[in-house]
Parts: structure tokens; sequence; C-alpha cells
DNA sequence: GATAATATTAGCCATACGGGTAATAGAACG
DNA sequence: CGTTCTATTACCCGTATGGCTAATATTATC
């Protein structure tokens, strides 16, 4: 554990007031946990989340007028850096691919112990990817099968990859996010001209003749 | 925390003493921890696991021989209830991948805290899959994406569709191909004038304001 | 300390792009 | 029959893009 001198501030998103109540009062009784704000749709949920940029969300998938799912993609658009735990009663399978394709970092069943819980939190806070024991068969038998023969007995990987510098990377981010090669250099404070330069590598280097082309690839390889 | 009356019996198999000493040592450490045996490779490995039937493997990745995806994959066939955690110095994205598709439960680098691994054993053991910080993206992004849209929710997706014309989706899938207002035109066998009238209304249907992110927004949606 | 890789800046130029407006023709709907 | 939607074509214009060469500073590597 790193974070143990500050505090996880926590926005629990949960329709039902009493689970509500439930989750803060077990979550506050760890002193390196913060509940920041709780919320009982999703709409007053990504507010919050907005303004407190908390370190990890709790979200129940079963919310009224707008689900977990849509609301966790749209925290996603806002932040990659928040964790998110999807909280439910239910094991669909369906539901936990799609949580997890969304974005969650972990997927937790309601009836968890809360000692547990605050063990996930910190966790997930960390960074690591947690999932209940009911539904992790579920997401493992999701991940597509690859040819193990393949793997760590020859070089096939390193042929794929692209060696993209890290500010090449960067530029490839806003590049995907539809930037020009203006807005780009803005943001990252440099001139145009520098902007069009690393544009041009990586075009090259991913061996694509234009940026819509760049843009594409790293979306359908997950370079993003 | 459930078999807390029971010990967990842990085999080992990694190809470095010196690394197979200190996680014997780490973990026998825990009262309710039992190394029950140590391999240095995996052929070792999987008659001491078919002999012993233990609840947990930890399974070098970079063994000699018989590499530790194709172990699990024995192990598998031989049992799904041995939980396996997948042990490993790298964070190679397929490595990650294939380790979790062959049968891993739970993906830790070696760097991993001696206390924090017996509580990931006793967490795996429980059934809960758990992902190393450094990995849990990669392992994230290789679930694959599901319309997200039609779970759980009831409208929302009439309005999240978009209704290009038929003439308008050819052109935008020529567009993610990463195809110019001219060569869309040749293809079409239409003028440029023509092509480019479409790229613009898709545009505007798409509520975007370039090619690249119409193609973007259409590669993540899934609607070529 | 020399060499190599990376990041930064710059200018030139032909082409591509996107917005705007607008005209024409065919199909569909009432 | 008239309206609406779509597909098609056309023009102008300002900006963006990508290829090209090239210089400099910083950093890493040997």
């Amino acid at each position: 554990m790193i974070t143990e001198e500050k505090q996880i501030s926590v926005i629990i998103v949960e329709d039902f007031k009493l689970t509500r109540v439930g989750l803060r009062c077990a979550l506050n009784a760890n002193p390196d946990i913060n509940v920041v704000a709780e919320c009982e749709d999703a709409i007053e949920g990504l507010k919050q989340i907005e303004k407190l940029k908390p370190d990890v969300v709790l979200m129940d998938l079963g919310l009224p007028v707008m689900n977990g799912i849509e609301a966790m993609v749209k925290i996603r658009e806002m932040s990659s850096d928040i964790k998110i735990i999807a909280l439910t009663s239910h094991d669909r399978e369906d539901e936990v691919v799609a949580a997890l394709s969304s974005g969650a970092n972990a997927y937790c069943l309601k009836d968890i112990n809360p000692t547990k819980l605050a063990d996930v939190i910190r966790d997930v806070n960390n960074g690591v990817c947690w999932i209940d024991s009911v539904v992790s068969k579920l997401a493992l038998k999701s991940i597509p099968k690859v040819d193990n023969i393949n793997l760590l007995t020859n070089q096939s990987s390193e042929q794929t990859k692209i060696p993209l510098t890290e500010r090449e990377f960067e530029v490839l981010k806003h590049l995907v996010a539809g930037k020009s090669n203006t807005e780009i250099a803005k943001e990252l404070i440099v001139s145009v001209h520098t902007a069009k330069a690393h544009v041009c590598s990586i075009l090259q280097k991913m061996c694509v003749n234009d940026r819509v082309q760049a843009a594409v690839k790293a979306v359908k390889e997950g370079i993003v």
C-alpha cells in the first residue's frame, strides 16, 4: 500500500438510500477512505464526479434514467484516471462484460463483506483490476483466445508493436481525439511545426498515409 | 474470508531458485498458507500438481522447455478448480492476455509486496480475479466492446443511432478505410463534389468536426 | 567526449479539406 | 400534383494537411 498517508476519496452512486447509507457508514469506518459524495442517480453522479474528481467511484449498475454502464462511459470520457468499481446485485454475463469493457476497474456483488470492499477500494485505487469470485469466470471467459504456442517462443509481437516515442504517443492520443495539428500544438505547448513533425513520424512509423488511417489503426489495435 | 480455518495449499513453479526460496519463505510466514511443493520447470510442476492437487498454483511465465502459458492450458485440462496465479517480471500485452485466456485467475508482477501476494492468494483461492495495476489496463482493453446501449436500457439507443443514408454509409466505410474524397469519388464512380457533399452530411449527422473524428467514432461505436 | 536518438523549430508547396451556397434530377409520400 | 428527401454536380475560399529539407538543443548511449 503506497497511499497510506493520503485518504482515498470515494463517490457513491446508488439509487437505494438504504444501501447508500450502509455503504457510507461501512466505508467511513476506514480512516484512509473518505466518502465525499453520495448520489442517487447517474446524472447527479456525473456532476459530482466532475466537480470533486474522486479517486474511486462506486457505481451501481441498475440505476434509473441513465444506467451505470452509460454513466461509466461518460466518466471515462472525462477521465481515464478515476477508478470505477461496478456494484451490482446480479451476475448477468452481458452486464459483467459490458461493465468491464465500458471502463470499470472492478466488479463487486453487493453482498460483499464491507471490510473486503474497503480492501478492494484500496487495491483499485492503486490500479488493480478486481473481479468478484461469482463473475470472475465470466470475465475471464470473455477474453479472446490467443494462439498460445506463438507466445514467448518467438518475437511476433515485436513486429506488430509500433515503436512510438512518448511524445509521439501523446500526439497520437490527441490525433485520435480529432484534434488538428494547431490544436495539438496548443495543448502540448509547442509550435505547429513540431506537432506536424510528430504527426509525420507517426504516419511513417505506423505505415499509413494520413491521420485518418493512423487514428483508425490506433483505435482498432487499442494503442490509445 | 471463509476459509480461515483451512490452510491454502500452494505450489510454486519458478525456474530461479532464489525467487523460489524467496516466495516460499514469504508465503510460509502466513499461517493460513502452506507451500506444498516447489518446481523449477513446468514438467515437474504438472506432475506435482496432479499428485498434490493444490488450491493455488503460482506459475512463472518465463519457464524453460515448456512455458507457463502452455503449462496453464494443461493444468486447466486436468482441473478447472485449481486456481492459477501467473507470475512474471515483464508486462508484455500479448502475454497478459494469453495468460488470462489460458486459464490464469490472477496476474502478478514479481515486484509485488509479499504481504500483498498473500492477500491475492487468499482472494484468488476464493475465486476472485486479480490483475496487477501495471497490466490491468491491458487486460480490460482486451475485453471485447459490447453494445452498451442495448444493455439494461430502453430508449436511448434511438438517440445515439445515427440516421445515415445507405450512400452515406458507403462513403463512411471508405472514409474509415482512410480514403480521400478523391479516392472515394473514384470508387463510387461519382464526382469529387458528390463525395464531398456526402462527407459533409456525414460530419453533420455524426456531430463531429472532421473526418478523423468521424472515423474514430465509427470504429468505436462499431458502425463499420 | 563522441555518437546517436529525440524534440524542437522553420519554410516551401501542392494538394486536401470543410463551409457555404445553389442548382438539377429522381424517388417517395401523401 | 406538390412536397420532401436523396443524390448528384458545381463553384469559391480560407485553412489544414503531408512531403520535403534542414537546423538546433537536449538527452541518452557508448
